[in-house]
DNA sequence: CGCCTCTTTGAGCTCAATCAAGGTGTGTGG
DNA sequence: CCACACACCTTGATTGAGCTCAAAGAGGCG
């Protein structure tokens, strides 16, 4: 394949995005301009926290999860992103951006690596394209608030609360979540054990409400996650 | 004092602030288009989770709370906001923006009241400004990042660190937190109970880390609180 | 003066943490 | 090809930090 047949692939795959969605081909190419495609086995790094940032970038397959340590060296895991998600873009900005958190692949993903100054050049001055990343940002917020309002459930609450909310990222209506998920990353990312993780899912294993082949996570009795959602004084 | 050395001495006040610094007055004056000051007694709130929003704004002075409510009907706070932050900014550019969020004054406060229409009109196409406003948005991100790290951690280091960080809000380098604070908010804002934020703060104020007059904290050994923060595996 | 919000303290309980031990699958280097 | 490391999953027993419940005092406000 030529090369510029591969970047046509590409800017294909860009225009399904909500991010590049009612832009021209001709201008997401502009906005790509000095872009590499960085391919990524699980458990990769592309950007660890504290480095400074001279690219961001844009998903485009697989998944990555956003993490920091904590003082006591655990990973703590921020965000988890998917196909059509920005990475840093939102520190592009600034006058010496340093990444805020580590990026890591979860299973074999794409990523499209952008120069900052592309950023600085193409992305500043287009109105419609910093609006779309507030949105992002603003569906980033949403998810990080519905989590603290659920701070005083218990577990099994902010877990269906978890994988409904990962589920909803998904673009098809499956039923499968759109990313390999393991029990000590739900721990990460709500900030309990792993053991109490793989208590709260081998009941649901049990009962018939989840099934897990291999790290995907399918959701075979939604309206009983729903029901474990809900909670009571008490 | 005539209308127009009310809005001179606002526009005056408006530029110390983040947001809007090396900008002209006149620019912060077509900014500001249709704007109303809203001035508000302790507990009142001005925005409320769901509702239509057809304003935003930028407090002058005072304090306010962005809450939730969790499915108990608990009040669940968000973020604390002080003079020069900007409220529901980031939702403007959506089709049909509703407030996510309550936002409710601590103590006296005032708040400037802008119409949708102006940022449409003005705001929209200012990228300096725009920028700005993201800026204020990674600021948030940190606070919330900050927080989800100790998740794990013992109860006394996250009251410390909630301190600490409303303290750096705070313009002067003064010890006295920028804003009035119950015991209740702080539980509030951490997802724990009143009573056991209590029972941290009364062991701090007997060994004279910090004074309470009235709802307004002072933090009087930074050293000792700092200590505090650390942790280690049990 | 009664209502409300906030604070305080004590006693008992519970959910999730901790600790411990064993099992599986994958990759890797000798 | 085997041994060994490593990451992840699982289960059980024990423990403890923070929750719940209860009761009471101290302002502030209409």
């Amino acid at each position: 394949m030529s090369k510029k047949s591969v970047i046509d692939g590409i800017l294909k795959e860009l225009s399904n995005f909500n991010i590049f969605e009612s832009l021209s081909l001709s201008a997401i190419k502009d906005l790509c301009e000095g872009c590499e495609v960085i391919v990524n086995d699980h458990r990769e790094s592309i950007y660890s926290e504290g480095d400074i940032a001279h690219s961001f970038g844009i998903i485009l397959s697989g998944a990555y999860k956003l993490t920091r340590l904590s003082p006591l060296g655990e990973e703590v895991i921020l965000h988890f992103c998917v196909p059509g998600d920005a990475i840093a873009v939102f520190i592009m900005a600034q006058e010496k951006p340093v990444y805020p958190i580590s990026v890591v692949a979860m299973g074999p993903s794409r990523f499209l690596k952008i120069p900052r100054n592309t950023y600085l050049k193409r992305w500043k001055e287009k109105p419609d394209v910093i609006f779309k990343v507030q949105s992002l940002l603003s569906t980033r917020f949403g998810s990080i608030h519905a989590q603290k309002v659920l701070a005083k459930a218990p577990l099994k609450t902010k877990i269906a609360f978890l994988l409904i909310d990962i589920l909803n990222k998904s673009e098809q209506n499956s039923t499968i979540l759109p990313l390999p998920l393991t029990r000590k990353e739900i721990a990460d990312s709500l900030g309990v054990t792993t053991e109490s993780v793989i208590r709260v899912m081998s009941e649901w294993s049990k009962t018939g409400f989840i099934e897990t082949i291999d790290t995907n996570i399918k959701i075979l009795r939604m309206d009983e996650l729903i029901k474990e959602m809900s909670y009571s004084p008490t």
